[in-house]
Order: C-alpha cells, then sequence, then structure tokens
DNA sequence: AGTTGTACTTAGTAGTTTTCCA
DNA sequence: TGGAAAACTACTAAGTACAACT
C-alpha cells in the first residue's frame, strides 16, 4: 500500500480508552507490525554514522538544527540521538525527553496524579491616559472617571474597526460604557455620536507606532521579560513532567468581538480578579499564591480533568480553562485516540452507508431523518449541529439544526438530477454554499421533511445530536458525528495525495501537497478573509512573472547566437559560451516554473484555510508516509514546510526522529 | 425526553517574527 | 539592507459531546 512505508515505532501500546484491535493491512496509515525491518534501519543507521563520525556527525548535526529552525521546528532537543554519544549534554537533554506515547494509561478516568502549577498572569492594571489626550463630548473636552474612561479606550482601540459601525456594537457598548461611569458622567453622556474619541485612538496609533521604532536593546528587554514570565508561569508540573501550558495569561478586559452577526458584540468584557478562579492542582502539590491582598475563588483537587484554573466569563455565562499545550502528553493522547477512533470508522465505515441507505427506506419517520442527516454528515463533513439558546449568540446551524429555509430542492438544474442547493451559515458565521446531487431516495425524503412547513421550521424535527450520537455510538464503540469529519478529512488527503502527485521537481511536489490539502479544506469548508493585500501581492508575482518572461527570450536568443558563433568558428572558447548560455537559460526555466507554480498556489488558496485541517483534521503519519515516499535519497528540508503542524503533539515529535534517521542515511558521509 | 452545566476540541483573526529576494 | 511575504504564535470565540438532573 502506497503509504504503509513505514513505523514510526509509536503504535506499541494503543491510546487510552482504546482497544487495541489487530490490525489489518487496510491502506490507511502505517501499521507497526509490517515494516520492523525498515523501522530498525531508521533506528540503526545513523547512530553507526554518529559513532564513527563523530565529528562529521557534530556537524551535520548543527546544519540539520539550522533547517529545523529554518522550517519553525523548535524541539531540538528532541531530536537529539539517543545514544548520547556525544557526551554529558547530549545525556543531560536526553533525560528531559519524554517518550510519553510508551507508557501505560489511567483506566480509571483519572487523568493525573499530581499537578503544580504557579496559577494564572493576570492583566495589567489599566494605566490612565496622560492629561493631554483629552476626550471630546459634543465639541466640549471631558475628564473622565478611571472606570469609565478604561472602557473609552477599549473602543477607542476599536475606531478603525468595522466592528464600531455597527448598530448593535453601538448599541451594547454604550449600554455598558454607561454603568461604568460616574451619575455624573451618566448624566452627561447619553448619546454616543457624540462622542470623540480621536484623540485617544491617535494616542494609542502614536504608541504602537513608537513601539515598532524601539531600539533593538529595548525590544531585548520585553523579549526576555515575556521569556521570565513563560519560564516562571508557562509550565506546570504533571505527574513528575514539566509541561507546557497554553494559555496561562487571564484574558484582559476589553469589548467581546463576536463572530457574525452577534447580538452581544460590543459588550463588555469585565476585568477577571483572583476571587473570581478556581485553581485546581494536586493535594500535595504546592499551591499557586494568589496576589498579595487577593484570595482565590476556590481551590479544588479534581484529577478527573485536565484543566489548572477556570472561570466563568461575563458575556455568556460560560466557563474558561486554563489548560495545557499541545504538545502535553494530555493533548497528544487525546490527538492519537482521535485518528485512532477514525481508523477504527475506516473499518466499519461501509458496513454503517450500507445500513443508513437501507434507513432511507425506513417506515419510521425519525429513523429516515436520520439515516440522511447522516449522509449529509458523511458525505459533506457536516458538523453535528448542536441547539443553540436563541438570541444569544449569532444564528449559525449545523447539520442536525438545518432549517427548511437553507436548502432548495432541484428536480432537474442544468443536467444534473436530484440537485440539493445548500445555503447557511456554519461555526463562526462561514457561509455553506453548495449544490449537489443526490440519490434519488435521499431528494424523495427531503421533500417528505419539507412537507408543510413553514422556512424557519427545523428540517429535521424528530432528530436531534443526541439522538443522532447514541444511534452512532451502538454503530461502533466511540462513533460521534464529528468523527465523520476526521475520518473523510483523513482518507480524501491519503486518497489525493495518491493522485496528484507526480514525480515532478520539488515545488511541483510541495503543489501536489497543498492541491490534495486544499481538497480537504474545502471538504471541511475551512474558509479565510483574504489576505489585506492580496491583489497587490498577486501583481506583484505577476509582474515577477512578466520580468522572467523577457528574460529568457533574451536568454535564449543569446543561447542561439552563442551556437551561431560556435558553428562559425568551432573553438573551445565559444563552445564554454553556449555551455554557459544554455545553463543560464535552464536556470531561467526552473525559475520561471518556480514562479508559474507559487502564482497558481497562491491563487488557488485565495479564500482556503489550510491551517485548520493540518491543525485538528489531517492525521501526521499520512504526511510524513508521502513526505518518505516522495523525496526517496534526497531529503529536501524544504518539504516539512508542508506540514510544520505535525509538531504540534510531543506524540508526533517522534515522527520527526524518523526524518532525522532517514535524513542521516540518505546522505551519508563521504568517507571514501 | 428535555434541560443545564461542564469539559474539551475546533476555528478564524490579528499581530509578531523570520525569511526571502532584489 | 530593507521591504514584502511567509511563517508562526497568541488569542479567544464557537463549536461538540456527554453526564447529571428534572
Amino acid at each position: 500500500m502506497l503509504f504503509n512505508v513505514f513505523d514510526v515505532s509509536i503504535r506499541d501500546r494503543s491510546p487510552a480508552g482504546i482497544k487495541s484491535e489487530p490490525e489489518e493491512d487496510n491502506g490507511f496509515y502505517p501499521s507497526p507490525q509490517h515494516n520492523k525491518s525498515s523501522r530498525q534501519e531508521y533506528e540503526y543507521k545513523p547512530k553507526k554514522v554518529k559513532v564513527e563520525h563523530d565529528k562529521k556527525a557534530k556537524k551535520r548535526k548543527h546544519e540539520y538544527e539550522e533547517d529545523e529552525e529554518d522550517e519553525g521546528i523548535k524541539h531540538k532537543k528532541k531530536i537529539k540521538d539517543k545514544k548520547g554519544t556525544d557526551g554529558k549534554k547530549v545525556k543531560k537533554e536526553e533525560e528531559e525527553k519524554w517518550k510519553w506515547w510508551e507508557e501505560e494509561r489511567y483506566t480509571d478516568g483519572s487523568k493525573w496524579r499530581f499537578l503544580e502549577h504557579k496559577g494564572p498572569v493576570f492583566a495589567p492594571p489599566y494605566e490612565p491616559l496622560p492629561d493631554k489626550v483629552k476626550f471630546y463630548y459634543d465639541g466640549k473636552p471631558m475628564k473622565l472617571s478611571a472606570s469609565a474612561e478604561e472602557v473609552a479606550t477599549f473602543f477607542a482601540k476599536m475606531l478603525d474597526h468595522e466592528y464600531t459601525t455597527k448598530d448593535i456594537f453601538r448599541k451594547n457598548f454604550f449600554k455598558d460604557w454607561r454603568k461604568e461611569m460616574t451619575s455624573e458622567e451618566k448624566s452627561v453622556i447619553t448619546d454616543l455620536n457624540k462622542c470623540d474619541f480621536s484623540e485617544m485612538s491617535e494616542y494609542f496609533k502614536a504608541q504602537s507606532e513608537a513601539r515598532k521604532q524601539m531600539s533593538k536593546e529595548e525590544k531585548q528587554k520585553i523579549k526576555e521579560e515575556n521569556e521570565r514570565l513563560l519560564q516562571e508561569y508557562g509550565f506546570c508540573i504533571m505527574d513528575n513532567h514539566k509541561e507546557r501550558i497554553g494559555n496561562f495569561r487571564i484574558e484582559p478586559p476589553g469589548l467581546f468581538r463576536g463572530r457574525g452577526d452577534h447580538p452581544k458584540m460590543g459588550m463588555l468584557k469585565r476585568r477577571i480578579r483572583p476571587e473570581d478562579i478556581i485553581i485546581n492542582c494536586s493535594k500535595d502539590s504546592k499551591h499557586p499564591k494568589p496576589p498579595p491582598g487577593t484570595k482565590w475563588k476556590e481551590v479544588r483537587h479534581d484529577n478527573k480533568v485536565t484543566w489548572l484554573a477556570s472561570w466563568t466569563e461575563n458575556i455568556q455565562g460560560s466557563i474558561k480553562y486554563i489548560m495545557l499545550n499541545p504538545s502535553s502528553r494530555i493533548k497528544g493522547e487525546k490527538d492519537w485516540q482521535k485518528y485512532e477512533t477514525a481508523r477504527r470508522l475506516k473499518k466499519c465505515v461501509d458496513r454503517i452507508r450500507a445500513q443508513y441507505r437501507e434507513d432511507w427506506k425506513s417506515k419510521e419517520m425519525r429513523i429516515r431523518q436520520r439515516a440522511v442527516a447522516l449522509y449529509f454528515i458523511d458525505k459533506l463533513a457536516l458538523r453535528a449541529g448542536n441547539e443553540k439558546e436563541e438570541g444569544e449568540t449569532a444564528d449559525t446551524v449545523g447539520c442536525c439544526s438545518l432549517r427548511v429555509e437553507h436548502i432548495k430542492l432541484y428536480p432537474k438544474l442544468d443536467d444534473q438530477e436530484y440537485v440539493v442547493e445548500f445555503d447557511f451559515l456554519g461555526k463562526d458565521s462561514i457561509r455553506y454554499y453548495n449544490k449537489i446531487p443526490v440519490e434519488k431516495r435521499v431528494f424523495k425524503n427531503l421533500q417528505l421533511f419539507l412537507e408543510n412547513k413553514q422556512p424557519e421550521d427545523d428540517l429535521f424535527d424528530r432528530l436531534n445530536t443526541s439522538i443522532l450520537n447514541k444511534h452512532l455510538q451502538e454503530l461502533m464503540d466511540g462513533l460521534t458525528a464529528k468523527v465523520f469529519r476526521t475520518y473523510n478529512a483523513s482518507i480524501t488527503l491519503q486518497q489525493q495525495l495518491k493522485e496528484l502527485t507526480s514525480d515532478d521537481s520539488i515545488p511541483a511536489k510541495i503543489l501536489s501537497y497543498n492541491r490534495a490539502n486544499r481538497a480537504v479544506a474545502i471538504l471541511c469548508n475551512h474558509q479565510r478573509a483574504p489576505p489585506k493585500t492580496f491583489e497587490k501581492s498577486m501583481q506583484n508575482l505577476q509582474n515577477k512573472i512578466d520580468e522572467k518572461q523577457t528574460q529568457l527570450s533574451a536568454a535564449r536568443k543569446q543561447l542561439k547566437a552563442a551556437k551561431a558563433d560556435h558553428k562559425a568558428s568551432h573553438d573551445d572558447k565559444s563552445k564554454k559560451a553556449v555551455e554557459v548560455k544554455r545553463k543560464a537559460v535552464q536556470r531561467i526555466e526552473e525559475q520561471l516554473m518556480k514562479l508559474q507554480v507559487q502564482a497558481t498556489d497562491r491563487e488557488e488558496n485565495k479564500q482556503i484555510a489550510l491551517g485548520t485541517s493540518k491543525l485538528n483534521y489531517l492525521d501526521p503519519r499520512i504526511s510524513v508516509a508521502w513526505y518518505l515516499l516522495c523525496t526517496e535519497d534526497i531529503l529536501y528540508l524544504r518539504l516539512l514546510a508542508v506540514n510544520y503542524y505535525l509538531i504540534r503533539a510531543s506524540f508526533f515529535v517522534c515522527l520527526f526522529v524518523v526524518f532525522l534517521y532517514y535524513d542521516i542515511m540518505s546522505n551519508p558521509p563521504a568517507d571514501k
């Protein structure tokens, strides 16, 4: 099988909660049993190289590290040679490396035994504006109280943003702002339109400009201070290991920026105090200290959860958490488990598909609805679609919450039959628009579901996510609606890579990878706002291409002339000249091709976000396998750039060990 | 069966840093 | 060497899922 090329030596144990099932060669990700020999090779050769050519190996290592930096891979110490023949330094770093994926897991539902941390970092206190920066009401300067001024600065900082032109935003802001005013201020300031924040806004712009202009030393100082904070608060000890915390800073106060048409946009997100914070840590740990003169809301010791601290946010009343970084064991394990569940789905997806097709014919309406919804989730990678409280959030839907108004049925459209048109706002108010032909049975069912309904009625009125997931659970252990998204994303990447990858040049291969990735992003509807500078940068690129083309024809002309010259004289000098010109043409041709590929790639990527699928949906093992296959004997680290998201979890860091070994194998030191 | 609360994953944006290339 | 572009990080909103409760 194409992508079953190596063993990453990570699957000696199954992730927690996953029953180890016998592997079969199913063409979906590598399996441990098949590739023992290749694994040995990967592990052996570099060590040998290292022992025999210690100095050279050392030097090489440095080169790699630079290259790693180039590609943004910062886990240097984790890639160090296991043997540690380099001496103490390596040995020490070896101790830091932790192969958590080789460890036993808790089976009692607990997430840790020991947890110690220093608590969150609070937002810096408000610094009042200098007196010269004035706020004007109705044209007249007005000195605001500290709390009213602070909230005013939140608005002033957003003045250039579209948000501040929106009615709801302004209304919400003004209402909450007034709550922070003194009664005197309240009586004066009654109309937002009469408020002039422009001096404040200018002041902040000047400040950020000044920050950019700071000297190297000043910038360095800030960087060091940040680093210190990170070192002190950014890590915790969980079960004997130092782990990076994801968000150790408490969210600063500000104005709520909901996405899409959010009814609460502009509301004041209040400042979080220690009294709002619940600390979670183990009993026998050194408990974090609240800032002097303050208290925590609560300190608890719940090892059934993974968070270190939490607070309740005032806009939606939801709980926010401080949790570990994706590189942590706890997140990595979950990630791994997710992909293993997707692999299990692959084994029974045919059966499930057959089942829901059968269910389209059911006598029971609820079963038909369930079956059609599942078909959409599977075929279109729609999200489950939980119910949401009306009026509390933007009006968005997923599969189960689709309404009549979100689909249109066309018995015939152009040359296709039974076409369904979807048009709705999904997560983050991203529009999902798609026209797809469906099977006749699905179409007839949809017509049935639509009967006697108003546009705002639910399409699947007998279905919700909990019913659907309960059903899925019966079909496969651990199966939920979102597993289909993971599964279909990963399998699409794999299929597309197979289909698209040619034996072409490296840039063409990168383009293939990006195209495969793009197919996934399109499937999952991962969109982005086109970069602000898109048109301009596209034009720049086109100019470069034109220029290169001119260069090319000039170079070709020169080559021709040189050839003619050589034909006439037949001397060595002219022969050399022909060679030089020929090389020049070749070089320019390559450059031109690279530019053209780049242009295509960028154009196709205009509105598509690849990051989300890389980060959350694509099993990194597929990318690694592809990468190893198509680079064969020369390792282009550049290719790694196609998926730096691989480093997301340290589980996947081990994949880089494979890279490194592979690299050393392919570039044996020249000792003859 | 519906409702509520909690915990965790997935998502796009904005800002910063690094790299690339003339 | 500096400006554009790419890469990367931080941030936090917005989903999914599930258990406990009613």
